[in-house]
RNA sequence: GGGCGCGUAGCUCAGCGGGAGAGCACUACGUUGACAUCGUAGGGGUCACAGGUUCAAUCCCUGUCGCGCCCACCA
């Protein structure tokens, strides 16, 4: 006997550790030899994650197609894995050394930290592993990957090495943006934009060898300048004044006319503070409605200022360190072109200085030396890199480059041509925009937990990529012997030496981005570059199920690095899914305190009620604002489910296997599993169109508000009457009933239903299948329009009873007669039919027929017949009078609303056949129901 | 500056060219032999605003207002 609840706490854990005991998730299954393969390929989750909101609404949404083509026959492989996360855990046992008080990672040394980290991941990588458990995940655990095992490290190196090959990884030294608290370089995907309050400062930069020239300072209403002064320095405006000590040039627009004659005459400015002799350029960069026109250039610390610099070939002055700490000598032409006689000291005395304190040092100097022009507040955009949340700092470094724009071309065309496609549609333009203006992926990492990059440097320097040291050596000996570093035979002699060997070439420090490992993730994990069977049978995998917030760190680059190394894209949909948020709509953040934990809702409410209402509430296209009274509420409904199963457990309803249900043959029997075949139709369509809301919805509506309100309370007649002849039969349509519900549910509810897929048994025997495995309901031919009908009309008269009897305000426990009058054959005979339910179910004593409805009866309309209750000196006349005019109302409102519509020629002319015929019909109805009420008013000498 | 999306019942959200819906909350009633994590009934909305298209607009188009997100190098 079921318990009058469900206990998720008692059951989830025992259930999941039945399914991966019988094999349940794995991939080729011996049963699925024949069936068509079915993958996803998981977002692989940190190693030092926690499951949060977002992985919860992920991998249910994955779970529930995953379960579902399980159900459907299919082979389903969901690989698993996690990501090493390069950043986040080299930060993760940082922070631990620090905590314990140990040597820090610089004073362990690379070998030893690296140790140290693998340490880590095997103690306490796996948090998030066990909670997607504990959320149901029908994963092939025994597939799980992780990016830096050896299988997906060999893939990384020959993908990062054939792609040198090919041209499309090489090393340059331009900005990049450089994160001074890691200090490491970052992608462009890394660094957001953060609007800072802060100040426009303006400077004046004098002309050398006393130039002047006329600047305008009064204009007409025309713009025209009317007033001038002259002036022997230029106003320069910046929000970076420290950087000001690596200027290189004055920039100012070719069509400006304030300054086309400084430019002509090759006039120069002399740096304040440094004495540099610097350039006045021409380029188009510079904007002349901008402040003043004139804008300084610092190449080595700015990406516009970069481009300029380049464009004219000017120095490029680094000024700061791996810290953002200012460093004036470290670069030996920080002073390349001083005017002589410079007082320096003030300048070189800030060496050293944190960014901050410079800025402020320089300000305060050229304020004493009467070069500050003005001070503007401004608001600025400044980068920030968006883990350690430290002012970006473009720096000038060598680093790796992966050529994006290239392998983007292939991935563009193959959204366009349809190979893949996004849902919801709309995503393809945010991906179209950014991969058709994509820029040189910064790869290189300047950390040491993640793929080192597999380049050696020769003695002079020359680099050699290759995919094992060895190769590396004989490729530096035949480089060596070529350009004459050594001879033929030193090499033949080095070659037979491997430690010599080894100390001919460096291999660069440098690790690559965790996104580039992530980009293979869908093939790499199934073998590549081995030609696994894997490979063969599951690539491309069928589904993406991700949120848009990686579409370009991860999607994008999946498509380019998928269609590179492999014939075919790396999945056929990709299903772009929302965030979610809290109730009020903001993102859920740990330093504003509105986190809601998955894992406490699942404690709270069970796995399968957050799954429920995450997947009630992914609606495409819109955040999930999640409430908890939600999840609630969908807890309710598993309980709703547990006790309907408990009801047919008491009333005996057990699985036949030889219950055929196309073969039934009382009305009610036949009504619902019409009704079943309907809402699993429903079901199944909504999930393959990834409406996940809608299946959920029509998969709720279908259990709550038509099996358990309808059906099996029309049952319970049935099963109380010793002598009904359709016992047996309703019996074993319950069970089967219950049953498909348990399959439609068990994608979205796996718990649950799981359970009740063994405590409901066979005749005396337990089940001996999993749901998880049970076929998914495949139902044709089932609906009855005649059964449809008459219960149809059942349900409308139960109700409208129900609502004259609570608006009259009869009490509940009353038991009142009814009268059908001037009822068709067909009536009485459903009446009679329905005796006992009709009593049951809206609180009758008794059914009666007649030909009018008695004095002082409440008289109700339902589908074209009047029925009475007669109530005569318990009902105030008065009141049941003011209830029919409303009702009369309503419905002459209705009709006048039809005959707008049926009166105008343009709408008959127009309008569709079928909806010209719905008004009319419709208008039939209204006029036939205004009927039986006039006639009921008048009954009671009300008209 | 460019792009995307959203403003529908008190709250959280569906719907999206032809009669305004759900869950929660609210009100009234209910010890009906599965379920009070329940049942029955009910109240509550000029579907942001203004134009336009259409026989017909909450739904399509345009604009306005409000909100959110993404991208972008603006001194």
């Amino acid at each position: 006997m079921l318990d009058n609840r469900f206990d998720p706490a008692a059951v989830e854990g025992r259930i999941y550790e039945a399914w991966v005991a019988a094999d349940a998730f794995k991939a080729g299954r011996a049963d699925r030899v024949g069936a068509k393969p079915y993958s996803i390929v998981i977002p692989p989750p940190n190693v030092t994650g926690s499951l949060h909101m977002g992985h919860a609404l992920n991998n249910t949404l994955q779970d529930i197609l995953c379960r579902l083509e399980r159900m459907r026959g299919r082979d389903v492989l969901w690989q698993v894995g996690t990501d090493h996360a390069g950043i986040a855990t080299q930060m993760v046992v940082e922070r631990q050394l620090a905590e314990r008080q140990q040597p820090g990672r610089r004073e362990m040394g690379r070998e030893a930290f690296v140790e140290r980290v693998w340490a880590w991941k095997e103690e306490s990588g796996g948090t998030i592993i066990q909670q997607l458990k504990r959320l149901g995940a029908s994963c092939d655990w025994s597939r799980e990957r992780f990016t830096m095992d050896e299988g997906l490290s060999r893939a990384v190196v020959k993908v990062f090495v054939q792609l040198y090959k090919e041209g499309l990884i090489y090393k340059d030294k331009r900005l990049v943006n450089w994160d001074p608290k890691f200090q490491s370089a970052i992608s462009d995907l890394e660094v957001v934009q953060v609007e800072v309050k802060g100040h426009l400062w303006h400077f004046r930069y004098p002309l050398a060898d006393g130039v002047t020239y006329q600047h305008p300072i009064v204009f007409d209403e025309h713009d025209q300048p009317v007033e001038f002064e002259t002036r022997d320095y230029i106003v320069v405006a910046t929000t970076r004044p420290e950087t000001m000590l690596g200027d290189t040039a004055v920039a100012v627009h070719p069509d400006d006319p304030r300054y086309q004659g400084l430019v002509a005459a090759g006039a120069k400015v002399k740096l304040p503070l440094v004495g540099r002799l610097i350039p006045i350029v021409a380029d188009e960069y510079s904007d002349p409605t901008k402040g003043t026109g004139a804008v300084k250039i610092t190449p080595a610390h700015d990406f516009n200022d970069f481009e300029v610099g380049r464009r004219h070939d000017l120095p490029m002055i680094n000024v700061l360190d791996a810290e953002a700490r200012l460093s004036l000598m470290e670069n030996g032409d920080f002073l390349d072109g001083a005017v002589p006689g410079i007082d320096l000291d003030q300048v070189l005395a800030l060496d050293g200085q944190s960014r901050e304190a410079a800025r402020k040092a320089v300000i305060a100097l050229m304020e004493e030396r009467g070069l500050l022009d003005r001070i503007e507040p401004h608001i600025n955009m400044v980068p920030h890199g968006d883990r350690s949340n430290a002012v970006i700092e473009p720096w000038l470094t060598d680093q790796w480059y992966v050529d994006a724009h290239t392998l983007a071309q292939p991935a563009l065309a193959a959204v366009r041509e349809g190979r893949t496609t996004f849902v919801p549609k709309n995503w393809e333009k945010t991906y179209f925009e950014w991969l058709e203006n994509i820029q040189p992926w910064c790869i290189s990492r300047q950390l040491w937990w993640g793929h080192q990059i597999p380049a050696w440097y020769g003695p002079d320097g020359t680099v050699f990529v290759e995919e094992t040291e060895e190769e590396a050596v004989a490729s530096a000996l035949a480089h060596c012997v070529q350009a004459g570093i050594i001879t033929d035979a030193e090499a033949q002699e080095l070659a037979g030496d491997p430690e010599k060997c080894a100390a001919l070439i460096t291999r660069d420090e440098d690790v690559l981005d965790t996104w580039f490992s992530s980009a293979l993730w869908p093939f790499s994990t199934l073998g590549w570059p081995d030609e696994t069977k894997e490979l063969e049978r599951y690539y491309p995998t069928s589904v993406l199920i991700t949120g848009f917030d990686i579409i370009f760190f991860w999607v994008a680059r999946m498509m380019m690095m998928g269609l590179h190394f492999m014939p075919d894209v790396p999945f056929r949909d990709v299903y772009i899914h929302a965030l979610v948020r809290d109730e009020k709509g903001a993102k859920m953040s740990k330093s504003k305190g509105n986190v809601i934990d998955p894992l406490s809702l699942i404690d709270q409410y069970g796995a399968d009620a957050l799954r429920f209402t995450l997947a009630a509430m992914a609606a495409q296209g819109r955040d999930i604002k999640l409430a908890t009274s939600r999840v609630e509420g969908y807890r309710n409904f598993a309980t709703k489910l547990w006790n309907a199963a408990r009801f047919a457990e008491m009333n005996e309803c057990r699985h036949d296997p030889a219950f055929v249900p196309s073969a039934v043959t009382s009305t009610l029997n036949r009504w619902i599993v019409g009704e079943t075949e309907r809402a699993a139709a429903e079901i199944t369509e909504a999930l393959d169109a990834y409406k996940f809301n809608e299946a959920a919805g029509a998969a709720y509506r279908f259990v709550w508000n038509i099996f358990c309100d309808w059906y099996l309370e029309l049952a319970k007649p049935v099963f109380m009457n010793a002598d009904s002849p359709w016992k047996a039969e309703t019996r074993a349509t319950t069970a089967f009933v219950l049953d498909e519900i348990l399959k439609l549910l068990h994608p979205f509810m796996p718990f649950l239903t799981e359970e009740l897929w063994h405590r409901t048994v066979e005749h005396g025997r337990a089940r001996d299948t999993y749901l998880a495995l049970a076929p998914w309901p495949m139902l044709v031919g089932l609906e009855a329009p005649e059964a449809e009908a008459e219960i149809g009309w059942l349900i409308d008269l139960v109700t409208e009873i129900r609502s004259v009897r609570a608006e009259m305000n009869v009490p509940a426990g009353a038991q009142l007669p009814l009268v059908l009058v001037g009822a068709s054959a067909e009536t009485r005979e459903r009446a009679s039919r329905w005796n006992d339910a009709l009593v049951r179910l809206a609180r009758l004593s008794s059914i009666a027929f007649a030909d009018e409805a008695p004095q002082g009866a409440v008289q109700l309309v339902v589908r074209g017949e009047t029925a009475a209750l007669p109530l005569a000196g318990v009902i105030d006349m008065v009141a049941e009078a003011a209830r029919l005019s409303k009702e009369l109302a309503k419905a002459v409102d209705d009709i006048a609303r039809v005959d707008a519509k049926l009166g105008n020629p343009d709408f008959l002319a127009r309008a569709k056949e079928e909806v010209i015929e719905e008004q009319r019909e419709r208008r039939e109805a209204a006029e036939a129901r205004a009927a039986k009420i006039r006639e009921a008013l008048s009954r009671i000498g009300a008209a």
